[in-house]
DNA sequence: GATGAATGAGGTTTCATTCAT
DNA sequence: AATGAATGAAACCTCATTCAT
């Protein structure tokens, strides 16, 4: 990816996590990069496509961040512990986005469909996880949507909570919190 | 409240779910309020005044219908599952507000402090509702927000994927659901 | 003249010496006035109106002000010198309009010739008191208005250095000042 | 000066002088400058920087024309007469700000001190010329804003009389008006 | 007479986008 | 490829004025 390319997302990123979408302008992506204003219409066809183009990138960075480490080979408990604290030590990492998920989901409903294959393939590792651990008998028989969103989403609102609430949640707590998401989606 | 007033934040709510925060401008409100510009602000100092108690209004709505019909003579399980329906169905009231709770999330950082001590306030039935699960020993001994956040708050998230991503959901799924979530909340 | 119209000048004064006329608003005028918005239009045509009444109270008040205690039967010095301090003294009567000249000069210029006649009316007493210097060959045989722009006008000069400027006039200055005006308007 | 700015800034002076304050608007000095309403901001921080910046830009063009043609080493009587032809002619000039002095005294109270600074700076010859007719003892000691209030000024008021009011003024009159403004300030 | 809610034109300012260089 | 000055539509907000009560 050209350089400059690179340089305008990470500035769309800084502001983004700054001042909120409200706060974002072409003009202000520009300094922030330090490139021209002309120069973003050379890499993005215009404010949705970089926008559009920041969500993926940004939803690819995560589904990187969530599968790594996880051996396929280790019992299903190990690999859920570590994509769940995959998800939780993400936004901490030094060159993590600075959104949160959030942020994203109120965008205009551009690409729907086209985005949610991207997700599909992204998260593959995710599906192939919940469906291991169905055919095993490990997991309750619900639907993946469902089993993520009891399972690992919390990790996100609880990061929200964690990070700009002040809730106050240490090694220990953590550990009992990812023990009460793996009751959600295991079989009792 | 005064007709116009409830004119213009109903005009507000219609406008953000139907074309997003982006879609959003005080002409298209005063046109959708059939009021003229400037009465809007009779009732909103600006813009953010007018967002924030929008939210304000929704989170009122949000935490009366969540406590709706929950017995506190009742068994704990029983309003457990009343409250997740309560928040299950809630978008699909005739008068509900239609807007999902993410779109707020991502507001200007205004009166945040102020805003969380209400929330204390409207939600204190659940409050009570987690105290009293702990102090039985029915509850996992964690933090209300994090009980919160994995035993009622998938609510959200998979209304979300319902409504808008198409994900299916039948009466004995949703039993099913509930009742992971109960599992994730209580000491097993 | 009624109560309500006096309040809704004097408020108008108040708004206008304190904001500038850029802080003028209708509005405005009926809050620092106590009376409702609508009011205001049963005592003036509109704003202009408003503005242009003010200005003919205030130019009034000057000319009413500026031959107080001006005795006829006095040398001619003596008349000058009371009119000059009449003109200095004036702001910082109790009651004095706030308003400097300046600040009415450059309105627009509505009813121009309309106004000049009732400021001929008006400073009648300036126009005897030079046609008497003139006629006695005391004064230098120029136009009225030249006498005033070199004679008295300079006390409003120097009341706006004076007061915003910090410009320092001591009583004895003041007496200098008043004779040196007056070396300009006599033949030497 | 870039081009535009100085366009803009001619536009804004015409319009002013044209319709006044209340006539001055964002758009018509963008339509009479014939450039966009935005490019204005690209030069100015807003409409109050656009009015300082023309305010100073009147203010060093009156002090360079004031001191036009004034030469040290000739009688200061010589010195005055040309100071005060040069007041009163300046309004007549080709490319002379169209506005009166007093248009701007009323505008709103900002960088006050810092425009004091800055007309010390600009009028520095006429306090030479003064310092040094005390020095001689030609002047009367007082104050050089006392002297220019008694020994300029009244060349301004002048001139909107005359220009507006019609007051006919030859050049007889003329030498005559100088020389009671000169006995004004002279040690009689 | 008096009120003040309502109006909507018009004000200032921002900002996505283009285009000559 | 890159620039950044220029554009002008559209955003937010104000305010003189009206009118039903």
């Amino acid at each position: 990816m050209s350089n400059k390319k690179a340089q305008i997302l990470k500035a769309t990123e800084t502001i983004l996590a700054t001042s909120g979408f409200h706060g974002l302008s072409m003009q202000k992506v520009a300094n922030e990069a330090k490139v021209a204003t002309g120069t973003i219409y050379r890499y993005f066809k215009d404010r949705d496509d970089l926008l559009n183009q920041l969500h993926e990138q940004i939803l690819t960075y995560v589904a990187h961040r969530l599968e790594e480490n996880v051996d396929e080979s280790q019992p299903l408990k190990e690999q859920f512990t570590r994509m769940w604290k995959n998800l939780w030590y993400l936004p901490r990492q030094e060159d993590a986005p600075l959104l949160t998920r959030n942020q994203f989901e109120s965008l205009p409903i551009s690409h729907h469909d086209q985005l949610r294959q991207k997700k599909d393939v992204l998260f593959s590792t995710v599906h192939r996880f919940f469906n291991e651990g169905k055919q095993q008998g490990v997991f309750k028989p619900l639907p993946n949507p469902v089993l993520w969103a009891i399972g690992l989403e919390p990790s996100i609102g609880l990061t929200t909570k964690h990070l700009s609430d002040g809730l106050d949640v240490n090694d220990a707590i953590l550990e009992d919190i990812i023990n009460a998401c793996w009751d959600a989606i295991i079989l009792s």
